[in-house]
Formats: C-alpha cells, structure tokens, sequence
DNA sequence: CGTATTAACATTTTT
DNA sequence: TGTTAATACG
C-alpha cells in the first residue's frame, strides 16, 4: 500500500489551502488561520502526514497552548492513522504539551550537562511570591521613603523582564514607570532570587525556558538535544513571547520542520509577555518561509461572519482577512440591551433554556466574560434554578489553601531543599511561625534531607507532632517508598488534624484532598505529578477526577481568555460594557485597546449558530469607587453604529426586572452564602 | 508566636 | 470596597 493513496483519501475531507499546508515539506512554514478555519484539523492531518512520510512520532514535538488541546489533537491524529494498525498509537509517542511542560522533560533529560540537578521542583507564581517577599525582607528593601512594590508586582516585573527579554530599565520605563526609582532594588533583589533558587533547587515557570535556552545554547549539550527532533509545531503562535521564539530558533535555527499556527487577530496574551510581532515577523526571521492563509470558516454562519468580520476590521495592524463559508444562511446575531445586572442573567437563562428545548444541549452552549467575577450574579441564579454549570477560569482548584498545603508536603519530600514547601509544612504545625521555620529548613536546605530534624528542638506547642512528622518524611522520602496515592493518603492522615484546627469546613477540604489521592494514581510518578499539576493545572475539580462527565450536561461559563480555541452552537457574551470591554485598566495605550477588541473578537467568534450579546444599562458596581451603589455604563466603543448594523438590537422590556428588587442585595447576599456553605458540602 | 489593630491600596486575563 | 501589609501587643 502506498502512503500517499492513503494521504490522498484523507485529504479529500480539506479544502485547497489546508491541504497546500498538510503536505508542505520541510521549510518553514506559517499558517495563519482565522476563527474557525479548521487549525485543529490542519494541524493533526499534517503531524499524521509526516508519520505517514516516515517520521518517528517520537521525533515529533507538538507545543500547544495547553495539555488538553495536544491530548486532543493527538486523539485526532490516531483517529487519522488507524488505517495503519502496525503502527503503535501515536499519541503516546508524539512530543506533546506547553513550552514550559516539554522545558520540564527536556531539563529532566538533559540538564545535568547544565549543573541542574534532575530531582528540581517547580515554583507556581504563588510560589515564587512567596520566595520574592522573604527575600524583600531579608534585603531590608521595604525600609526606604517610597513604598517599595508589593510581592505580587515584583513577580510581575521579574516575569514580564524575562520573558519579553527587555532590560529592567526599558520594562519599568514603559510598563511600570511608577517602580523606576527603586530599579536598582529589584535588581538586587533578582540577583538574590536567582541565586537563592539555585541553592533550593527550585525551578520558577520562567526558569523553565530560560534554561532550556541556556542548554541549547551549550556546545555540547544544544546540539544532542536538537537532534531528537525532526520536526517541530506550534499551536496558538500568537500568544508565544520573545523568550520562546528564541527558544524554536535554537531548536530549528534554520526554520526547516518548523510549523507555526496561529492569528495575529486572536494575540490577547500580551500582559504575558506575548507578542502579536512573532507571527507578523516570522517571514523575516525565516527568510523562505511559505505563509498560508485560511479564510474559510467551518464554524459560523454568515451572519455571524460578517458580524464578527466587522468588529475586528477596527483593529489598527493586522493581517487584513475577510473570513467567508459556504455554510447556509442562519441567524442574526443579537444585541440585547438590559436595564440591569438582574434582568441580564434572566435573558441569557430565558435563551439558553429556549434552546436547550430546540434541541441545543448545554454543553453546545456557553456564556463568556471578561472577567472572572462578571459570572457571579449568575452563577447565583443558575445554582438556584438548579442548571449544572462549569466554570472555567478565575479561582482554581490548586489555589485553595489546603490542596496547597498538601502539595507543599509532597515537594518537600521531593525536594527538600524547597524553602517555600517547607515553610508552608513547618507552619502548619502550632507554635512554628515564619522564624522557627526559617531556623529548622536553613540545615535542610544546606544539606539536603531532613538529617538535622533529628536533634531539632521544636516549640512546646510542636512537640507532640514533631516525631511524627519526622517519620513522614523519611518514609516518603525513601526512593522506593509507598505508591503515590498512599503517600497522598498518609500526608492526609497527618494533615487531618491540623487541618481541622486551621480552617473551618475541615471535611469539605478533607474530601477535595480524597479526591486528590484518586487523581494521584493515574501519574507515572511524584515528580511528574506535581509538574503537571503546577504546569497545567486542572480547571474544574471535575477535571482533575480525569472523568469527561459526558453523560451529565453542563453549560459552560469561562473567562475569555479560557475559551480561546473552542465552539459553541449557542453564545452569550455578558458585560458587554465600556470598561469591562475594553477593560477600565487597559485603555491606556493604544495597543492595549486593540488588544482589548481581538478579545472581544475572540470571544464572538467562538459562535457557530447563535450568538447574543448582552449590556446591562446598570448594574451594581465592581470593587470599585466609594460610596455609590451602582453606576450606569456605556455600550463597548468596539460596537459603534456600523458594525452594529450587522446585529438585530432590541431592549429587554423595563418591566421584565423582578418586582421585588429593592431586596434583591439581600437575596442575593444570603445564596452567596448558601453557595459559599454549599461549595463545602 | 499568633492575634488584633491600623493603614494603605489596587481592582483582569494565566503558563 | 474588600484585601493585604505593616505594626503593636499579649
């Protein structure tokens, strides 16, 4: 049989464009591929068309934006290449994941030609706020007349300093003029956060990529670790930054087996360092690049087509395209006007229940939102009308305090040398505050196990727990100690009580933690466990149970930002309101205006059928200004008279509020505590 | 050490 | 406004 007669009946599902960039050889490659123009699809037939040309799957690296999205186009590409039972499934062997997960592998592998010790742990940005504040302490840096910048900022600077690749001086001026005059502060700070994450053996997400960029950059070392590539794709390019552009250029210097995906219309990464300039740029760093260009929508209808091709005309540089689709004509969207919060969570529950009636399951519908608290009132009401929901983005599972917790003891047991774990365990423990704890980790950091502990004279409050302790983590520090989820389970049983002391609805916690020890036992082992935990954490707890809950329908609410590269029949976008889009905080410069408004596309055009797009008139105020109860809002700048002409406006009828509203607040007030209670039970 | 009080202050999106 | 950091005190 020849691959290409295979390739041929395969490719007969794409259109002229995709299938131009599926058997594209091996120079590098750009596709630009609008909303809903079949990425996915384009992507998984050419990774299944270079296995059919005869490259090894494990010679293929795949960087996505997130685990899911490569765990899916890995399920694509098997399904592509069952024609082939010899072959073993690719998806175990394609390279697959987020920079800073293949950085994980790739350092794990390779590192020690660097003097990075293979058993590193990995800081999260709580993590490494943390390291940064004990570390601004220390430095005495809080004692000048100006204020210095709080942790959270300074992780900030620190972060977007790396990963833009800008010197401090640049980024202070241009992002955070009112930090400049303590420059030379965060500087010395930096230095010391380098060094002391050195000394702990501890990794930040940033550390990730540049030192993989320091490997390849090695002699010896660089070239090994390109070699185990044959070809490298990259999804979602337009969010990648400075820093991992470099990095594909080490690992591809001449371009050749690069591919790049990606829309300069959907960049919305920025705050993150990303840049919009590495997908317009790609043809000048590559120079013989060929760029294709995917204009046919799979998605929407052309109603929505135009409507969204009118709202992201405004941007002020882009790569022009009109998207188009031979898809039948469907519906309008819509413009709802709202008198208020209240009536606007009425219309969109009104609309998805109608829906839900013609047929649209839940889970084909969803509302999107700029930010993460815009769901509240309406998680509120759903809750109370009992219609299941997912909420994706805000608050996650791993920033609760007692999974945190938990996770602390498992990397400390890892990597004893993890100041920031240990504190979080010692201070678990009555009478050990920062101090004491700081005077029992400083010997375990210097030598590595928990040796000194031994002799340790804890607090009179400590005492009784302190053999204990010892015990637990000599048992789970033992190379070949118990399996994952008992170490999960023996960690818990040590915890209970503290746990129970510390916090209130200790056995809500305690169950999320059960639920802990069942996930743990699908992970190859600790390390890997809390890497991918940190690196691509679970969004919803359903998800970290491993179960797709396919049986029980679900709408599904998300922040913007989390609902980049998926559909939905149905769509409400919410809060539609100058200030929350663009946001308040980032109508500053012009570039974070358009920014702003490829949000705002991103999030219409994730409608295939349907969209509705709602604007409280007023609604009660954000965190925000003293005194006032509620403000009134405009309609978004992103939607004036011309592009409104491609949606059908109404008003929601005045009387539609419920009557009794003057008590809606406390209606309110009491199902958030309800829902808070409920979240424990 | 841990709690209580006061003072300042930012407020989004997430690997 | 609610949250967090710095300080005072038991």
């Amino acid at each position: 049989m020849l691959p290409a007669m295979v390739a041929d009946v395969k490719l007969d599902s794409l259109d002229e464009r995709q299938r131009a960039a599926v058997v594209h050889g091996d120079e590098p490659l750009l596709i630009v591929a609008g909303a809903g123009t079949g990425k996915t699809t384009t992507l998984a037939h050419r990774v299944a068309h270079l296995i059919e040309q005869g490259v090894r799957p494990e010679r293929i690296l795949l960087l996505t934006f997130a685990r899911r999205a490569a765990a899916e186009m890995l399920r694509r590409v098997d399904s592509l290449l069952r024609s082939r039972p010899s072959e073993r499934a690719a998806s175990g062997r394609v390279w697959g994941g987020t920079f800073h997960a293949m950085a994980t592998r790739l350092l794990r592998l390779h590192g020690e030609q660097i003097g990075l010790h293979p058993g590193f742990t990995i800081h999260d940005r709580g993590d490494s706020e943390d390291l940064l504040d004990v570390l601004r302490a220390e430095l005495d840096l809080a004692r000048g007349a100006r204020r210095f910048p709080r942790k959270a900022t300074c992780a900030d600077i620190y972060s977007r300093c790396v990963n833009s690749r800008e010197p401090l001086e640049e980024l202070l001026d241009r992002a955070f003029p009112w930090c400049k005059e303590h420059a030379d502060g965060l500087k010395l700070l930096f230095r010391t956060y380098t060094d002391r994450k050195a000394e702990q053996c501890v990794l930040d997400y940033d550390d990730l990529l540049l030192f993989l960029d320091g490997l390849l950059a090695e002699p010896a070392a660089g070239p090994r670790v390109r070699a185990r590539f044959d070809a490298v794709l990259v999804d979602e390019y337009q969010d990648t930054n400075a820093l991992q552009a470099d990095l594909l250029e080490r690992l591809r210097p001449s371009g050749r087996g690069l591919t790049v995906v990606g829309d300069d219309a959907q960049s919305i990464y920025s705050f993150r360092a990303a840049t919009v300039r590495n997908i317009l740029d790609f043809p000048l760093r590559y120079p013989g690049a060929r760029t294709v260009v995917l204009t046919q929508s799979f998605r929407s209808t052309p109603q929505l087509l135009d409507a969204t091709n009118k709202v992201i005309a405004q941007a002020r540089e882009r790569h022009p395209k009109d998207l188009w689709t031979s898809r039948p004509g469907g519906e309008r969207p819509e413009l709802v006007t709202c008198q208020d919060e209240e009536q606007q969570t009425e219309l969109v529950i009104q609309r998805i229940l109608e829906r839900r009636e013609q047929g649209i399951d839940l889970r084909r519908q969803a509302v999107l939102f700029r930010a993460s608290h815009h769901s509240a009132q309406l998680e509120i009401e759903l809750g109370r009308r009992g219609i299941p929901f997912h909420k994706y983005g805000g608050l996650r599972f791993l920033e609760a305090a007692h999974v945190r917790d938990l996770l602390a003891f498992l990397r400390l047991v890892e990597n004893p040398r993890d100041l920031i774990a240990g504190t979080r365990v010692l201070s678990l423990l009555p009478g050990i505050g920062p101090r004491t704890a700081r005077a029992l980790l400083d010997p375990v950091v210097a030598e590595g196990n928990f040796g000194s502990w031994r002799s340790a004279r804890p607090p009179a409050a400590a005492a009784s727990h302190w053999p204990t302790l010892i015990a637990l983590c000599d048992e789970l520090a033992t190379p070949h100690g118990p399996a994952l989820s008992a170490q999960v389970q023996r960690i818990r049983h040590f915890y209970a009580p503290l746990c129970e002391a510390r916090y209130d609805h200790s056995e809500a916690r305690l169950r999320d933690l059960d639920q802990l020890e069942q996930a743990a036992a699908a992970f190859a082992d600790r390390a890997t466990m809390l890497a991918e935990l940190t690196l691509d954490p679970p969004q919803t707890t359903q998800e970290l149970a491993g179960q797709p809950s396919l049986d029980d329908d679900h709408l599904v609410l998300s922040t913007i930002h989390s609902a980049k590269g998926l559909e939905f029949d149905a769509l409400y976008v919410i809060h539609v309101a100058d200030g929350n889009i663009p946001s308040d905080l980032a109508t500053g410069r012009a570039a974070e205006i358009d920014e702003e408004l490829r949000l705002f596309y991103v999030a219409l055009s994730r409608a295939r059928d349907h969209l509705t797009v709602l604007f409280p008139l007023r609604w009660y105020d954000r965190p925000v200004g003293m005194g006032s109860r509620h403000s009134y809002a405009q309609l978004t700048r992103f939607l004036p008279p011309s592009v409104r002409a491609a949606f059908d406006e109404r008003a929601a009828p005045h009387g539609a509020a419920p009557a009794d509203a003057p008590t809606a607040d406390a209606a309110a007030g009491a199902s958030i505590r309800k829902r808070l209670h409920d979240l424990w039970s």
